[in-house]
DNA sequence: AGATACCCCTGTTAGC
DNA sequence: TGCTAACAGGGGTATC
């Protein structure tokens, strides 16, 4: 499930590909649903490709995009929960489950995998950021596809008005799990990141948005960036083998996961048994003791 | 208008 | 053993 982490080291992965500058052609792919957002399917991305070179990849929260060369538009990925980004050799055989292929003269081939097929592709047109600050990771310019200007800046984005997200936190009834899960409120974070999260502050998932001070909601968003960044440095969380990076190894931060996924294991801090409740129709693993429902006695300290 | 339910999709796994 | 049903997930859309 790539969330934040694992899109970033996908963007990282391309920066030292041989993908940017150079002309390259598409090959034609049998009808999919990955493209069902881009107009016109399959030759209507061929055309907004026309002449076109990628020149940088950038990211906010979970989207991914490659400028084009002298062009106000840019190609577009979102990866879902099985997308894959991957680089091969340009006559490399097709991968399992893949969808495009982005072939790179005098240079590799750049595919796009999605087994379940929750991720799209698309060009999209640039439109000018609200703040007129950079529009993500990896750009300089005010520049964002048109359709993500609802997505929020993520936890490692320098330009996030924190103060601002805490108003749009709080501004409602749903449970804290939720509201982190909504990228118009901050991007990048997905079930994995949230638990993860939140153990590390010790707040309870089902416990309202609105209980929370901005000192517990800046707590909250440090606790959900260390996690991301030091996520960053194993190269990502492969769960299971949905994730791998554009050269197609895991990332290996799934050993260092505290509560995602080990519901009746024990707790890494007081040991007793990991427990798990649905929210907002996601499940999340939580430590009874440690996240306590009433948040009568927050926790501080690390484990 | 905000909150919720549902749907898309497929591979794995738990359970009968 | 073999089959079925549940589950996982992001996010768009329909609905209350």
């Amino acid at each position: 499930m790539p969330e934040l982490p694992e899109v970033e080291t996908i963007r990282r992965n391309l920066l030292d590909q041989e993908i940017f500058h150079r002309p390259f052609e598409l090959s034609t792919p049998k009808p999919t649903r990955v493209l069902r957002y881009q107009e016109d399917g399959f030759q209507g991305l061929r055309r907004g490709l026309v002449s076109a070179r990628f020149t940088n990849a950038v990211r906010r929260g979970k989207n991914l995009w490659l400028n084009l060369d002298g062009q106000d538009r840019a190609l577009c990925f979102h990866l879902g929960m099985s997308g894959q980004l991957r680089v091969v050799g340009r006559k490399a055989d097709p991968l399992r489950h893949e969808r495009l292929r982005i072939i790179m003269e005098d240079g590799p081939a750049l595919v796009f995998c999605d087994q379940r097929m929750f991720g799209h592709v698309e060009v999209r047109s640039l439109v000018a950021t609200s703040d007129g600050f950079p529009a993500g990771l990896g750009s300089d310019q005010a520049l964002l596809p048109l359709g993500l200007q609802h997505i929020a800046r993520d936890v490692l984005d320098p330009y996030l008005d924190r103060e601002a997200a805490f108003r749009k936190f709080r501004a409602s009834s749903q449970a804290v799990k939720t509201k982190l899960l909504d990228q118009g409120i901050i991007s990048g974070i997905g079930s994995i990141y949230a638990d993860e999260g939140l153990f590390r502050a010790g707040i309870f998932p089902g416990r309202t948005a609105k209980s929370l001070d901005f000192t517990r909601f800046e707590a909250l968003l440090q606790e959900v960036g260390e996690v991301m960044r030091r996520a960053l440095d194993f190269g990502g969380t492969s769960f299971d083998t949905l994730y791998v990076n554009s050269w197609g190894n895991p990332g290996a931060f799934a050993q260092e996961l505290q509560v995602y996924g080990r519901c009746g294991q024990d707790c890494p801090r007081c040991h007793a048994p990991l427990d798990k409740m649905v929210v907002g129709g996601r499940s999340s693993v939580f430590c009874r003791n440690c996240q306590p429902p009433t948040a009568a006695s927050p926790r501080k300290g690390k484990p």
